[in-house]
DNA sequence: CTGAACCTGTGCAAAAATTGCACCGCATGG
DNA sequence: CCATGCGGTGCAATTTTTGCACAGGTTCAG
């Protein structure tokens, strides 16, 4: 939009770091962009940057402008979205910041199902650790989150919550297979493939070990779910996941089993978006199709 | 704000029905005004008004965007109020939609109260009926909301909640005050003063007349709290007040008593604002101070 | 049926704004 | 101590916006 050019200017300048920089950034002039940088200033009746030997800074009534600019854009881009849905076809572009969990079966599945009615719509799924992915959402770039276990919860409004029971991944034929919940005592016996420390797997974890008085020793600490699932196959070692990643036992090549509620407290994955913001249709339309989706998992994975 | 031109001109339209009327107002010629409207609609992606042959008017699209255009001249305004407060001095325009009541003692002492801490500060007072309130609130025309008995209450965020007992008023020697409070039946043998049925109060005492068999009939009905008080002294009459618009008796000019709890349920005045929004500073500051007031108006005027 | 009074919309030239170019003063860092 | 990169400015070129004149359409009174 035109009109929000001025925006993207100072966005450009605050990327780049200084007025020359943003100016081959967005093919200005460097004086062009100076005396709209200055300008604005004028209008908007304060500096909104610091001018340093170095470049330009954003001061602090700059950073509460740019929360403006940046909530501004998306309620624009919200508005035509809202638009585009009242003259029939449904188009628009939805994001996602989630838990590595939903990657390979659950998000892709959904994706495809909502994409099958509405072909128009995009997506964009970045993957984040949860605290990011609440970040993501303050920040406006994301719409909807779904993690595990989120830290703050502030800002956070909560569409639908999911239990899950963290599982133990083992390879096929383990003698961990023989019971159909798991102690945590009988994991730690094995060499362990832990999830870092971001993650709310290893936090459910930690908590559990040190309430029976153990210890976590990893063998292997990674930030990624799939190197856990393809490690245990091959040194008899023990992962952990939620089941939400995970395809049932007879399909996965390897076992899983839940741990007992009395060791490790089931933790949630929560379904949420920015509290008090009004989403692009496509984004609300996603994120009731994922509550339906959820909400139908919900019984099934309750360990018996 | 030059870069809000755009919107100024869309809303000018709006206001005017047609292109050549808002071209008058806005210092334009016809032609300009057109072409920026189009240039509008065409990077916007769709038409926002209605051609009709006497002029334009929004369509649904157009209302949509215009919800879009207060809210963010609105948050704006708030911004920049932020950005003021950082820099030491207050300053900022609080705008309050409020019940008559509030006027003649209330609401002017506590605006001195607040100038006489931030002489930078300036307010309108608008006085509107308890649904127009809302209405007020919800396209951002007021800030805050200060009414008795608010009827929907959907996108109204409670600041603080004022009970408040339906005061009869009547003329200085009349029997009525020879109780501490009174019973409805007793007033309605005299000749009532009644508020019309836009407010709060008219609604409290009809409810309560049904419950007990009588209908209101009322000698004067008006929208004029002031014509209540000084009409009761002519005729010998009752007239119906909240509390809080009178003074203690003995300064009145006139008596005043609340009705009984059993006859008549007492009333709320809720302060409040818009469900989400983030107010400007000052706002948000007096919102604070009126709070603390009722607060401290609340224990004194339960009825003994 | 007709003409006056509205309305939106367009071609074109004038006016106003934005921009690019050349250059200044200044702090930094090798 | 000089080269480099920074923000800022005067002025002319360029692009955008505007005003004027007028086209084409609908409504409404007489």
């Amino acid at each position: 939009m035109r009109y929000l050019r001025t925006f993207e200017l100072i966005e450009s300048v605050v990327r780049a770091g200084s007025i020359r920089k943003a100016a081959e950034d967005t093919n200005l002039t460097a004086s062009a962009l100076n005396r709209r940088i200055q300008a604005f200033e004028q209008e908007f009746g304060w500096p909104i940057f610091e001018r340093l030997p170095r470049g330009m800074r954003l001061n602090p009534a700059g950073e509460l402008l740019m929360q403006h600019i940046r909530m501004q854009r998306t309620d624009l881009a919200r508005v035509q979205s809202q638009v585009a849905d009242l003259s029939g076809e449904r188009r628009g572009h939805v994001s996602i910041a989630c838990s590595q969990a939903l990657l390979p079966y659950f998000l892709p599945q959904q994706i495809a199902i909502y994409r099958a009615q509405h072909p128009g719509v995009t997506f964009s799924i970045n993957v984040r650790d949860r605290a990011q992915a609440e970040r993501d959402l303050a920040s406006y770039s994301s719409d909807l989150a779904l993690v595990f276990e989120p830290v703050h919860l502030v800002e956070f409004d909560v569409l639908y919550a999911l239990p899950q029971w963290v599982h133990a991944v083992y390879p096929t034929g383990s003698p961990l297979g023989e019971t159909p919940t798991l102690r945590l005592r009988d994991c730690l016996d094995h060499p362990l493939v832990l999830p870092t420390a971001t993650y709310g797997v290893r936090n459910l974890l930690e908590l559990a070990a040190t309430s029976i008085g153990r210890k976590l020793v990893p063998t292997v600490e990674t930030d990624s779910f799939d190197l856990i699932r393809h490690y245990v196959t091959q040194e008899n070692a023990v992962g952990f996941q939620i089941p939400i990643g995970l395809k049932p036992e007879q399909d996965a090549g390897f076992g899983h089993r839940p741990l007992a509620d009395r060791d490790v407290r089931p933790g949630q994955l929560l379904l949420g978006q920015l509290k008090g913001r009004a989403l692009p249709v496509a984004s609300a339309k996603f994120g009731q199709q994922l509550v339906a989706a959820l909400e139908a998992l919900a019984p099934k994975q309750a360990p018996e």
